[in-house]
DNA sequence: GTCTATAGCGCGATAGAC
DNA sequence: GTCTATCGCGCTATAGAC
């Protein structure tokens, strides 16, 4: 297995410090300062800034994605499998350094400022999120586990706002112990 | 009433331009080519650029609250106050400029990078709509328009972060209707 | 692959004329 | 109150030595 290589360890940090300040408070001179090496150094490994955001969307969609999959492919109970998926965000939350958020929660509110191709890789990451909602949802109300009434699309687009926003809302005001709550409250709602 | 002096016809186009390109993405620049003046005039406005955050998030602030306060002194159901709160949301959507989320929905992804005291107006924003948030929920428990189980307060952050994110998410991917669907599978929720 | 050095730009902010 | 002009800074990005 290779060594986190300094190609690795740039897009580690990248996304340490964008889950934090979001891309526009970012720099290259962040990044250097942490990582030790030179700013121009990185752009040895990604030429321009958004070559960095293009491999970064893409390595964090991609390792999101298949968790969520792994999750999904178990004989859970659904209400285990949806627990597991808000555990995702909500390790997010606590990881690494404090006041981290989703990326694609603090990427998507600066959605209008960045360049092709990275506006649709925001809205891949979050049609496959509700896709794999949708899935959890409607095995759900099969088994009996849910029992809420109206549309399961709409509810899946409900549970990955409320999971986005309450990164963000939590991460100000309430902290990890309030985004605990509000999922909970979610799987109560459900619950009918 | 006095016409639009150019302090406010200021705030009105930094609303606009945050609300679509967030702090870090808008400049005095960007004001100066809407508004018709010089950059260096907006200096004689708002000396630097955090006094007009603090004018502008308080002006936000101020308003939203008394409109909401607004709808909860009126006699109708609990059921129509919340529609008409999570309307204001909606409303904000679809104004003027398109891609417009929620200043606050914005800023708050931003909350890192921001100076004193303006993460505290995020703070207090939050925790405001959250209070207002749990008084339509309880009353609508009392008089048995909501029949949900669990904690009125997780429920009213639930809801906050719900609209907060859900102006995100929908601006990527979604829009409007999905907005729309998401706020009317709440209120099915709430209902039991 | 990393370094030093620097170009070129946009930013917030200030000075001083009108 | 608005203007022109400019400062100083941080940013992305590039050139060229090692």
């Amino acid at each position: 297995m290779k060594q986190t290589d300094t190609k690795t360890l740039i897009l580690d940090t990248a996304q340490d410090l964008i889950q934090r300040l979001g891309v526009n408070g970012m720099s290259y001179q962040d990044i250097s300062e942490v990582v030790g090496i030179r700013k121009a150094s990185i752009h040895t490994h990604f030429p321009k800034k958004d070559d960095l955001l293009v491999a970064l969307l893409g390595r964090y969609s991609d390792r999101v994605l298949r968790v969520v999959d792994g999750i999904i492919a178990t004989s859970d109970e659904p209400e285990v499998k949806l627990r597991q998926y808000c555990g995702l965000f909500e390790a997010t939350l606590s990881s690494g350094s404090q006041d981290k958020v989703c990326l694609y929660a603090i990427v998507g509110a600066e959605l209008v400022t960045l360049n092709h191709p990275l506006g649709e890789q925001v809205r891949h990451f979050y049609r496959e999120n509700e896709a794999r909602l949708l899935f959890i949802l409607e095995q759900g109300r099969a088994t009996g586990d849910f029992r809420f009434t109206g549309e399961s699309q709409a509810t899946a687009a409900l549970i990955f706002s409320l999971l986005e926003g309450g990164m963000l809302i939590a991460r100000a005001n309430g902290g990890i112990v309030q985004f605990q709550q509000v999922v909970e409250q979610l799987i109560q709602l459900l619950k009918g």
